[in-house]
DNA sequence: GAGTGTGAAGGAATTCACAGCA
DNA sequence: TGCTGTGAATTCCTTCACACTC
């Protein structure tokens, strides 16, 4: 390193961005602390913070440098200013507004699931392709025909989409957020999809994760001589 | 917290692994070579594969010489033998014994999604602690008692779990399954579990994922100064 | 010539160790 | 004294470049 060019890093990019580890244990800590403000405790350190997440306390600090520096030295983190500088990270210090694309089984889990308002989030539209599904209650909502998609998120103002389709739609359902308010897509359908630009993609993938589990649990009662090497500790996000 | 200790490093274990990221990448490779395969196709490249899975073609020429390293110099990788190899290293080469605890909407849904054998499961098995819940069918299976979970889980020969239940019941769920033939456990309770030793486990919690994606995703229509750096392409599992 | 496997270089993230503030 | 913030060292992963094989 320390060759000729002194800075001037990223190429005209101000871009100070945060390691995406760390952004992924952004919201472990959030749990943890907003479980601690439920207990009344105002004061947590990096050590403790750290043993509640399965981490270490560097990297606890060194995270929080780089997204809530908000600690005291001698002191800690006061909980409440600790919880409020990650949502701030991670823009659910309000609630966003968020769609679900698919009205099955897995749609309407999500649905419930994140209707929940400490999740930080505000389901405002569920949509489904199929027309009998169109106009079925899903908790306070009313299904919306996917066909509406471009028209609702707009009026709506939905910024995320929970894309909850067979894989054979992705793609297609993907391709209708361009140019729309919606900025950041999850993918729960098992292919890859491309986003149009300026919108980032998440893709989770339910066999997939069991997949990777599958290689780290050997098959049990095995007198096989493979060890299996253990899963490094706090894989995957949610710790 | 974290499950097993992040030290006791498989004492004694020789300690061949393949990195954490490499195992992540091989059921989206796993998906592309199948999907080769249903074409018909009998010969990649990495290069090619590395197109289809959004990732560079060293990166898969290393991840495939750790885990399945069956290429050809001057040839490539024959779909059907790396399919073969990816299998077995993922161990779902057979169909792997798989249990599910929480047969509410989550829980059903993991159930219908993971019964397509091709993902490389076979579900045994479907407990709830509700009793109003036990004996109703889920496919082609009925929900078990969840007090029988250690009678049914070796009787049936479980080896994986899928925990879809309440945050507040995840612990008592991990907890059962000390001594039991499972080895691995899938959670998907906003919680952090402590696992049994030589149980493996992997968080997987939805709102967690959003509001990762959410720090990615600006509020559209912003003018504000703020640019938010893209979410550096294939995050997260499938591709 | 085509394309894998791999040493070596490069970069990124974690961990260490301690300076600095309360 | 207690605990954060941070340069420096370390470790891990990725990328490069090319030797080697078909």
């Amino acid at each position: 390193m320390a060759q000729s060019l002194p800075d001037l890093p990223a190429s005209g990019d101000a871009g100070r961005s945060v390691p995406l580890p760390a952004v992924t244990r952004m919201p472990v800590y959030l749990a943890a602390v907003e479980s601690l403000l439920a207990e009344g405790i105002s004061t947590v350190s990096s050590e403790a913070l750290a043993a509640a997440c399965g981490v270490g306390a560097s990297i606890v600090r060194r995270d929080l440098t780089h997204a809530a520096p908000v600690g005291r030295r001698g002191v800690g983190y006061d909980t409440a200013e600790l919880a409020a500088a990650i949502r701030a990270f991670l823009r659910v210090d309000r609630a966003r507004p968020l769609g679900i694309v698919g009205a099955g089984r897995l749609g309407t889990a999500l649905a419930h699931y994140l209707s929940d308002p400490r999740h930080g989030f505000e389901i405002r539209a569920v949509f489904d392709a199929d027309p009998d599904r169109v106009g079925q209650p899903v908790g306070s909502l009313t299904v919306s025909a996917e066909s509406d998609f471009r028209e609702i998120a707009r009026a709506r103002g939905l910024e995320l989409l929970v894309v909850a389709v067979p894989g054979s739609a992705a793609q297609g359902v993907t391709d209708m957020v361009a140019g729309t308010s919606v900025t950041g897509l999850l993918n729960f359908a098992p292919v890859p999809v491309r986003a149009p630009a300026g919108v980032s993609v998440r893709n989770v993938d339910l066999a997939t994760e069991l997949q990777v589990l599958s290689h780290f649990a050997p098959a049990s009662g095995g007198a096989d001589g493979e060890a299996a090497d253990p899963l490094p500790a706090n894989t995957k996000t949610g710790v």
